[in-house]
DNA sequence: TATATTTGCATCGTGAACGATATAAATGTT
DNA sequence: AACATTTATATCGTTCACGATGCAAATATA
């Protein structure tokens, strides 16, 4: 058999894998408020700043408007957040969050320690999760040309 | 604002988004012969042993069979694969290539390299790919439970 | 042998991803 | 000002992922 197209020897394949899993892992802890991990990430880049228009939400998740849009719309209809257009931009979707959406971070704040946690293993711990980033934002860098 | 929220922070952000940016890398490559990625790793699995059941090629690829079904009916719409009920087990379902999806093998050779070579950056070479490897077999193997 | 349990696969519904395309607002050019 | 181009967002169609559930064949147990 063709070594290079071994299942064993292909990076994707593993990103794609390890990528799953994870998110697998989040399910449970966040499910118990209704979330999915796209909708964590959304309300990840919405802590970090509110009031921001669907474009840079988009960019900062790496994720064409094509599937922020209806993500967004889904969140809205949950009641965590309010899309209202633009006001110096009417071609602008500025996006806020509500109540429920704000709320929502004291309620997560166990989540990323749980998650970190539950895969550190022999070869991925505090000492080498930075060389793991390091591999993984180079890549990144690398695709995103 | 809370670091533990912080996207930097955040391992899983850092595999789904390399993940999707590879399989965007691999898009171009497979769409010619009107393949997707999943479709890729189907015959990467059954390139390796030919005639295998759903449930099989589902662990190998540790997804379910409920996405693993409608992704073989599609291939077998295209003629790529044929499946058949097993004869010695009535339940399974043995998928086996056609010539249509056995010989893309021949026209897919470049694949692997042309997307390993495309995610060569400064930490991400020859001699630290297999680093990379092991910590991210070590995190699904860890998540697998 | 009858019944319970497990196993293998499938169906269903929902929510991403994303390529292709459309639309309206803003900006640039003539 | 008229027109072309770019930009921000949205719509559409297809293909995953996957939780929940169903069903029939195989196996275990009574």
């Amino acid at each position: 058999m063709d070594d290079r197209f071994k299942l064993e020897n292909q990076l994707c394949f593993r990103l794609y894998t390890a990528s799953r899993l994870i998110t697998q892992a989040y399910y449970p802890l966040l499910n118990v408020f209704g979330l999915t991990y796209p909708q964590y990430l959304v309300l990840l880049v919405l802590w970090e700043r509110d009031a921001q228009p669907v474009n840079d939400i988009a960019k900062r998740l790496m994720l064409e408007t094509n599937t922020v849009t209806p993500l967004l719309k889904r969140m809205e209809a949950e009641g965590l957040l309010k899309r209202s257009k633009g006001k110096e931009d009417a071609r602008q979707m500025i996006v806020k969050l509500k109540k429920k959406g704000r709320d929502l971070q004291n309620k997560l704040t166990d989540v990323p320690e749980t998650v970190g946690g539950a895969v550190l293993c022999d070869s991925v711990t505090p000492e080498t999760v930075p060389a793991l980033f390091g591999m993984l934002d180079d890549i990144i860098e690398q695709l995103k040309r």
